[in-house]
DNA sequence: TGCCCGATTAACT
DNA sequence: GTTAATCGGGCAA
């Protein structure tokens, strides 16, 4: 039986928890998959959203780690994040790309597709396919309806610029399981 | 207050 | 390749 994360496992940097969350896996109310793709948020990151203060937005951001940060983005989809770091740091983890493995018919109904590949590749469509929304902003991670396992082998992991952003877009925040087909686009480099 | 832009996606030409 | 959908935050006036 593989180990659920706890809270704990969120207390370090984003930089560290970012990579190790890579092949975990996620279920929202017994829906999901492995993790596969993630971007790093510090708070010293021009293009994190907690970079310039505290909002009514990113509230959950400057709470305790551990906790989902669910957002809008572009005023039409929603992003989850897991708050990292010591309580009052700011910084998360933005959940990019899952491997649906766990409620695939649930996954198709809420997203309106049938091939695997376009159910949970873009954060967009990761908060689709689970079911998650603004009414998840600010819930633990370690409590259902979330449930978290660690990888239960050595993953391989690639890194890379983020996408989608304009500041510190040069910075190689952006991590994925090597050689997945369900990465929402390919790292550049390989080897 | 008003205007522009953004951690996106799908549906166009 | 481009563009619409749609809203919170930042910043100028």
């Amino acid at each position: 039986m593989p180990k659920r994360l706890t809270r704990a496992f969120f207390k370090r940097s984003v930089h560290e928890v970012a990579p190790d969350l890579i092949g975990a896996t996620l279920l929202f109310d017994g829906v999901g998959g492995r993790i596969v793709e993630v971007e790093a948020y510090h708070h010293t990151d021009p293009a994190a959203h907690s970079f310039r203060g505290p909002t009514r937005r990113n509230a959950v951001m400057f709470g305790p780690p551990g906790h989902a940060y669910v957002y809008r983005s572009y005023g039409i989809h929603w992003c989850l994040n897991f708050v990292c770091e010591p309580k009052g740091s700011a910084s998360a983890v933005l959940i990019r790309a899952i491997e649906p493995a766990i409620g695939l018919p649930a996954m198709r109904r809420r997203r309106g597709v049938v091939d695997e590949r376009l159910l949970c590749t873009g954060p967009g469509r990761v908060c689709e396919a689970l079911g998650i929304t603004g009414a998840q902003n600010g819930i633990a991670l370690d409590l259902p309806p979330f449930e978290l396992f660690a990888r239960t082998r050595a993953a391989e992991v690639v890194a890379g610029p983020r996408i989608g952003i304009t500041k510190a877009a040069d910075k190689p925040w952006r991590y994925g399981l090597k050689g997945s087909p369900f990465l929402s686009k390919p790292f550049a480099s390989s080897v």
